[in-house]
RNA sequence: GAUCCCGUAGCUCAGUCGGUAGAGCACUUGACUUUUAAUCAAGGAGUCAUGGGUUCGAGUCCCAUCGGGAUCACCA
């Protein structure tokens, strides 16, 4: 243990010998929040000069002592609680009840008390002679004692900030650390909460049913990746973390609801980078009767809606770096083969695959010799067009080999009735008029099985129920799904995965402590 | 999985050519009854990520391992 902890763990002791309970079982009534009393604080100047306080005279406050300044026989704390920081005021006289002898002051406060402790204070709200809102403290206890030094961070009145805690790998691994000393990431997190609160809002308006749908499933299926292996013991059964719950979304469908979603974790057995996490959340939902256009304009409108709920001034555009980008509609329409023409010249569609792989290869673009002339597209798309997709772009009508679930397309032959939505040069959303006809499906999935014959891990698996299931007729039916943290990025400027998670997955501690 | 960078006090960081480990904040002791990055005086605090190697001598050079970050590959 440190120099400091111990010295915590003595006072501890202290506290206890003097008849302080440093963890006491009674709730605390709090009355008040910090940034209420310095929003709301009102005195008023009588005639003789003197102030006169108008509200706030009985608050009580609880919350963590992030500052403490000693003025001799008066002190100054910063109070951290839920809303934000507040100062408080002690003097000797008041905290010992008039005894002289009182260890309180003297002892408890300016001995035993430490930064990072809870507190609960009880006094007047007054503004002292250089105008800061703060509390006149006339009761207080402690409500837990911390026996760790927290990161000391400083702000001056300029903003600016020194000893920052910032060594990401201290800020992930201990997050209620990182929680408490940076109000900013804070806000990232509050702004996620209000996002996923913003689109479940639009979805239950739309009238959707939001559902739950198994995350352990013997097949894995509605996408392509590797996913993460379990074994259930009485069942002697291997069951799979879902990569995703498109299929059995679907399978709702069949059973009649119009409209179903499921905001949730999925898991992909993949690399981890800063835009992966191997567990992450996802937000799939599925219409019947309409079709990708359909999801088109709802996506306009949800995304306008989340970029208002988020922006200070209910703005609709943000600000990414050097980009400011437009959530209200109409977005840009751009076929996947016009995007790959515009940005590269190259066409395409009449292009065969010679011509493709030499064109990758003048390009250096990495390419193998299992791919195919679809794969070719989705890779020169990959490395020329989107990165340029900063403005919300929907990429439409992709090559069929792509997209096993989707539904041909009404009049392009070779391409399916697909969208993605690229926003900031990042794909947050894929969607498509969903594939509803059981024989074309088992033909995909016959596909997805000679492509995982050849040793592609991430074909999908059949799934002979979901075939069943279709057999039973699907109306038709469009989908949507977007990935949250993405879009949390997005909408909050943040360009790592990890700053968006709580407990971004991390390698297990050597010696925690 | 590959490559590069990083790991020194609770936090943020210096550490020269290889020669007894440094600063600010935090902490301890003292002063101060409206301070606010409080101030002033004094003091304590280190397995230099871990393990090897080279050397008379390693925080520093070399190798390996662990952890983190960035880039790439795969994906959302």
């Amino acid at each position: 243990m440190t120099e400091q902890e111990l010295l915590r763990r003595e006072a501890l002791v202290k506290l206890r010998e003097l008849g302080i309970d440093p963890y006491p079982a009674p709730m605390f009534d709090v009355t008040a929040f910090a940034a209420d009393i310095v929003a709301n604080y009102q005195e008023e100047v009588l005639e003789d000069g003197s102030k006169k306080r108008l509200n706030c005279q009985e608050v009580a406050l609880a919350g963590r002592v992030m500052a403490a300044r000693e003025a001799g026989k008066a002190m100054f704390l910063n109070l951290q609680d839920s809303s934000g920081r507040i100062q408080l005021y002690m003097r000797r006289e008041e905290v010992n009840g008039g005894d002289e002898n009182s260890p309180l002051f003297d002892t408890v406060v300016k001995k035993l008390l430490d930064l990072g402790d809870y507190i609960g204070i009880k006094g007047f709200a007054f503004r002292t002679k250089t105008g800061e809102v703060s509390v006149h403290v006339q009761e207080f206890k402690f409500l837990s004692k911390s026996l760790r030094p927290l990161p000391i961070v400083k702000r001056d009145a300029e903003g600016n900030t020194y000893d920052a805690f910032t060594d990401p790998e201290q800020r992930y691994r201990m997050r209620y650390v990182d929680l408490t000393v940076n109000p900013e990431v804070r806000e990232v997190f509050i702004k996620r909460t209000k996002l996923i609160k913003t689109i479940r809002q639009f979805l239950d308006e739309l009238g959707l049913l939001e559902v739950e749908t198994p995350i352990l499933q013997p097949i894995h299926g509605g996408a392509s990746a590797r996913p993460f292996k379990s074994h259930h013991n009485t069942l002697d059964m291997p069951l799979y973390m879902r990569i995703a719950n498109e299929l059995y979304l679907k399978r709702l469908i069949v059973g009649g609801f119009d409209g179903v979603y499921e905001l949730g974790k999925m898991f992909r057995n993949e690399g981890m980078d800063r835009t992966h996490n191997p567990e992450f959340t996802m937000l799939e939902y599925y219409v019947a009767y309409k079709d990708y256009f359909w999801l088109m304009e709802q996506t306009e409108r949800m995304l306008e809606r989340v970029a208002r709920a988020l922006h200070p001034s209910g703005d609709s555009t943000v600000q990414i770096g050097e980009n400011s980008i437009q959530f209200a509609g109409p977005y840009r329409r751009l076929t996947m083969f016009d995007a790959i023409q515009e940005y590269t010249g190259l066409n395409v569609e009449t292009a065969d695959e010679a011509e493709l792989r030499a064109y990758c290869k003048k390009e250096h673009i990495e390419i193998d010799a299992s791919m195919g002339k679809a794969k070719l597209i989705d890779e020169i798309f990959g490395e020329k067009v989107e990165g340029h997709l900063i403005q919300p772009t929907f990429l439409i009508d992709y090559p069929v080999e792509m997209s096993p679930l989707t539904k041909k397309h009404r009049s392009k032959a070779g391409l399916v009735e697909r969208f993605e939505l690229f926003v900031n040069g990042k794909e947050v959303g894929n969607a498509y008029s969903e594939l509803n006809d059981p024989i074309d499906q088992r033909e995909r999935f016959e596909e997805q099985l000679e492509l995982a014959k050849r040793g592609d891990e991430e074909a999908m698996a059949l799934d002979e129920d979901f075939l069943r299931a279709l057999e039973y007729a699907m109306p038709p039916t469009a989908g949507i799904g977007f990935g949250i943290d993405r879009l949390t990025m997005l909408f909050t400027g943040q360009s790592s995965i990890q700053e968006v998670l709580f407990f971004p997955q991390m390698r297990p501690e050597v010696n925690p402590g």
